[in-house]
DNA sequence: ATTTTTTTGCACTGGTCAGTGCAGTAGTCG
DNA sequence: CGACTACTGCACTGACCAGTGCAAAAAAAT
């Protein structure tokens, strides 16, 4: 057997051989609190059997070691959020044709992730982007980001192209250095307040000068 | 002796004992490289040794090791940026009352350094700012890029206080941001480019509408 | 010249880490 | 039941790394 595939969710195929013992979507979900709270690099295979309760030859067996985990871990974490902080950029929100009120819900739910008193402070991505831990993800997190943000303005009538990449582009660069504050600042609430707000100021006087 | 005086400046004290081998600041230089490259973690000692010629151990002796050294790097890039990339927002540009200008030419002059073919992707303070290599020297960089941008939207005659500070903090962000898709896109021209236009352009049209 | 002071080069160390080898275990299949 | 297959737990390993101890070197002071 040359490759081993992956357990990529969990399915109870009638396997043959000794069952698994573990939960795979649990064990990426632990493994996934795991890299958030120290990075990619401090996170240790002790860490991650601590917090998923699987021992690391099995990890190794069953995802391809630290590195194939944390590869599961940010595909994971890339759909939960594109069906959770991204929801109102990419599918529209409830009220259909309001594309600045989807990017305000967006960055409500960006400030709410970022401050939560329960949250880990940033982006599971964005917190490894520059040590380059997994550039595949970061590059669909930017695209899904930036791609999001142009759909809604174009939405919200704006015709612009140029003005419509713009203000894409600035939003998107701004709420990855909203990130790395986050990060920065342990989620210090009052600093990612006020810069969220800026932004949500900012769109809304897009909105005002649009009408 | 409890504490060593770090090897600050090139200072040819009448020493008594061997006089050093190095000059300092040269060291901190090639160590400035050295960092940038790889990020505060991946760079080893030994690393640090070839970048500088100088052997581990007076480099643990003078500047107190990696971290010293590190700290030293990161306090001689601040002060670079604050004379270089960051001049036209905390001096007055040539134009004394040409805010916008200034910041104009501040975004003119992060995308040289982003994209210059000999640049090192990224900012050195940004790209260890998630891993938390240097908590005070990422404040300090983020503190003299908000503040540079408000005094120079002061002096562009923004006056209204809120629109002012969102916008500086936008702008703050933006700038975080671009300069971690310049890590992570290492260095894309066209990428970052796009990026910096993108401010420029809005940046354009906030003094358009302000006359 | 000898003493004193500081730097330098080298070899070493204790610790940590990702990944592995293997014996044992827990199921299914015939 | 017995063969087969896959997963699991444990102990181990080879590599790497930051920092240290120490003797030699290079100057100044006396």
């Amino acid at each position: 057997m040359v490759q081993k595939a992956s357990a990529t969710s969990n399915s109870a195929s009638k396997g043959r051989g000794r069952p698994r013992q573990f939960d795979a979507d649990q064990v990426i979900n632990a493994a996934i609190w795991a890299f958030f709270a120290k990075g990619f690099e401090a996170t240790t295979l002790g860490d991650l059997e601590d917090a998923t309760g699987v021992d690391r030859s099995t990890l190794y067996n069953s995802f391809g070691g630290k590195r194939g985990l944390y590869e599961s871990a940010t595909s994971t974490y890339l759909d939960l959020a594109r069906t959770g902080l991204f929801a109102p950029l990419l599918g529209g929100g409830p009220d259909e044709n309001d594309g600045y009120g989807d990017i305000l819900e967006f960055l409500d739910r960006l400030r709410s992730g970022l401050t939560s008193a329960t949250a880990i402070p940033g982006c599971l991505i964005v917190n490894d982007m520059a040590a380059g831990a997994d550039p595949r993800a970061a590059q669909r997190y930017r695209e899904m980001l930036e791609e999001g943000l142009t759909a809604a303005l174009a939405r919200a009538g704006e015709n612009d192209p140029q003005r419509r990449s713009d203000r894409a582009g600035m939003l998107a660069t701004s709420v990855l250095g909203v990130n790395l504050v986050s990060k920065t600042t342990d989620g210090d609430a009052r600093e990612i307040g006020r810069l969220v707000d800026a932004m949500i100021d900012e769109v809304g006087r897009w909105r005002a000068a649009a009408t």
